[in-house]
DNA sequence: CGTCCAATTGAAATCGCTCAACTCGGGTGG
DNA sequence: CCACCCGAGTTGAGCGATTTCAATTGGACG
């Protein structure tokens, strides 16, 4: 029974592989990474993951579901840093400092998986691939972080909404799903939030897009109409 | 005469070894990690270190001077997403994907090390510690951008330009250089781009502070007044 | 069926931008 | 050595995008 529970939730099942850690690993060193990858239950909406200054003990990759990523200012508010997809991984801003600057919590019920730091570290001494990967995985992180500076700081609030989607867009298309048709896990607020404005302005521009004939709003349903306008306008 | 060259810019001789790739190495690690950095000669102002889209072979730490990197949209419009001083090291962003997302320039005499990022990799191979300091350096910079991101995307336009300064100030205190005057390599052009600001409110901006008599400029001299009162205003 | 939070809508206020003119300082060439 | 020039920086006025405040609607869920 144990064996059969093991067996659905190894790497090597994971449609995922192709996106996460293991990219590039074969034979025994995959079995050496997928030893040390813990697993849990499903976690249900709005569940913490880690809080904002936790001890950092380990990386998690989603497996299924989102999650978003937050700061929390000196007055209390809360500032969403990033939204994340299955096979991405979160916690890496961390591994500098021991603690995590950001906390993480569930948009959605998600799986993770737990990957141990030190152990990590360990395998990755032996497996230099390892190593490798996860350089890759956070020079790919930086690289996105920067184009999301470069639009927050200034393009107006239209193209950084449009940007927002053409990103989750892409980024459902790699897993699979739909490039044009998704659904939102996370609120108005958590958009404004994470993009810098207020949650009327977000109201307001999703109306606007919908008018022009973009988009197709619907709750939290999205439809992209014009990916070839809408890639247009972020320049 | 060679030799008395090589030790001159050994990593060894080096003030920044503690800010710098080499943290944790020693003895022999220490030395093979040195032969492979390489050094050129003072690069004037100006100057460009790579360019946006060129082919990624190397990183660079800067050894003096300063450095500003900088993005292009596609109307042409630069972008600046960061400054880096001595000790800190540019180019990561290029890792995942072989290209330079950004380019990089000179904002000043400036001398560099250059690490070849192939050389890098098979040497972490071998010394685990490397690609260890590597992955922290990696996250420190993923943490800093995270910050800015939080900043540009929901401060005022004063908060943004005081947090950048005190950013330049524990930056240049941690270097030895005073926490409270320094000389500013960028032009307000460049911090502009970077806090998302137009030149004109930059310039105001600065008027204004030292009206408040909270800071004090000087063309790029900048003397902070009030470290308390400053840091109070960056939430 | 009522409650509560998310989302929408409207109106007024504001911050920062754009456009335009002007100043200042440093470097260059006569 | 001085006059000129040019780019960087400053200053002013008006405008516009986005925010803020306030009220309302709508859905999900008990």
């Amino acid at each position: 029974m144990s064996v059969l529970r093991n067996l659905k939730i190894a790497c090597n099942n994971c449609s995922l592989q192709q996106l996460c850690i293991p990219v590039g690993l074969e034979g025994e060193d995959f079995t050496k990474l997928e030893s040390i990858v813990g697993h849990s239950r499903p976690l249900p909406r709005g569940k913490h993951i880690y809080l904002p200054e936790d001890r950092f003990t380990s990386l998690y990759a989603i497996r299924s579901g989102s999650v978003k990523t937050y700061n929390v200012a000196s007055d209390g508010t809360e500032y969403v840093t990033g939204f994340y997809l299955p096979g991405e991984i979160i916690g890496l801003d961390a591994v500098a400092t021991g603690i995590h600057p950001c906390g993480a919590r569930t948009l959605e019920t998600t799986s993770l998986c737990e990957l141990p730091y030190d152990r990590l570290e360990d395998l990755s001494a032996i497996i230099p691939s390892i190593s490798k990967q996860l350089l890759r995985i956070m020079s790919q992180e930086l690289h996105s972080e920067e184009q999301l500076l470069m639009m927050v700081g200034s393009q107006s609030a239209e193209a950084r909404l449009v940007a927002l989607f053409l990103s989750l867009s892409s980024r459902f298309s790699r897993r699979g799903y739909s490039a044009t048709e998704f659904v939102l896990s996370m609120s108005r607020s958590d958009i404004g939030s994470f993009l810098g404005l207020a949650v009327e302005t977000v109201s307001r521009l999703l109306k606007r897009l919908q008018e022009q004939e973009l988009i197709q709003v619907n709750h939290r349903e999205i439809k992209l109409l014009e990916m070839e306008k809408l890639r247009a306008m972020v320049k």
